[in-house]
DNA sequence: ATGGTAGCGGTGCTA
């Protein structure tokens, strides 16, 4: 079972590019952040012509997550729980029913900027929210997999230029911090462990000429529970997406399980 | 220190 995160940067300024890949990768599973689209906008039909269920959690104009799968999809939840006052539409859970059934989380964590400042203090409340939510989840022992545009660099390494972010929430040590106790709850990095090879970003920014540069950073992650990481096969970035026309700023990040 | 680009939506916000 191949499943894939991928921000999109905008599901309508991407349905082409977001096809090619599609038809070339051929996911069985494709968790998208930033849709930056309510729901019933969402060219639903679009991706269940190619085989897809679909399932979404969209927002108007920001945010917005979904699910693209050729497997059911069973017990659908929207939102992170922990704040009924939040809004913001970030999180979408369910489970894959393949060979072995996974439940996969997809999330868009929170940028943060400017930190110091209340975006900051959202993303951290949002990141203890989540480590509750992983918890709870753990405590299934079933097959766990959390994938998103996580905004964090978790280590010097997966950035080109470390220093450049210091000041950022992206790479605070508060953000890193809390990272790392996702981390050590058990969750594997599966990018980080079966594919760490320096260089291999997953965003690039449109400014400055990043891409051309290859000035970028890991941001986007796959970890896995530990029933999960059991059943991992192999891992990739499909860092040539970026190069293409009219690109996300994130390319696809994907793990293949034997599930 | 600044401003550079992109998406959404139709202005300024978010990143």
């Amino acid at each position: 079972m191949k499943i894939a995160t991928f921000n999109i940067n905008g599901i309508k300024a991407r349905i082409e590019a977001l096809t090619e890949w599609l038809a070339e990768a051929q996911p069985d599973v494709a968790c998208l952040q930033e849709i930056k689209s309510v729901d019933e906008a969402f060219p639903r039909a679009h991706f269940e012509d190619l085989g897809y269920n679909v399932e979404t959690h969209g927002q108007k104009s920001f945010n917005g997550v979904a699910i693209l799968s050729k497997l059911p999809l069973e017990d659908v939840t929207r939102g992170l729980p922990g704040d009924d006052t939040d809004e913001q539409a970030r999180w979408i859970e369910a489970t894959v029913v393949g060979r072995t059934a996974i439940r996969v989380c997809g999330l868009y964590l929170p940028n943060g900027n400017p930190a110091p400042g209340p975006k900051y203090d959202y993303k951290l409340a949002w990141m203890k929210r989540m480590q509750a939510r992983v918890t709870e989840l753990l405590a299934t022992e079933e097959p766990l997999v959390f994938c998103g545009d996580y905004n964090v660099i978790p280590q010097p390494e997966d950035a080109a230029k470390p220093e450049d972010w210091k000041t950022d929430a992206l790479f605070l040590p508060e953000s890193r911090a809390a990272f790392r106790r996702l981390i050590h709850l058990g969750l594997t990095d599966a990018i980080r462990t079966r594919d760490p090879r320096p260089g291999t970003y997953t965003y690039w920014d449109f400014q400055r000429g990043a891409w051309e540069r290859n000035n970028g950073i890991r941001i986007d992650h796959l970890l896995l529970s530990p029933q999960a990481a059991d059943l991992m096969r192999e891992t990739g970035i499909d860092k040539a997406v970026r190069g293409r026309e009219k690109p996300s700023d994130h390319v696809p990040a994907w793990v293949d399980l034997d599930a």
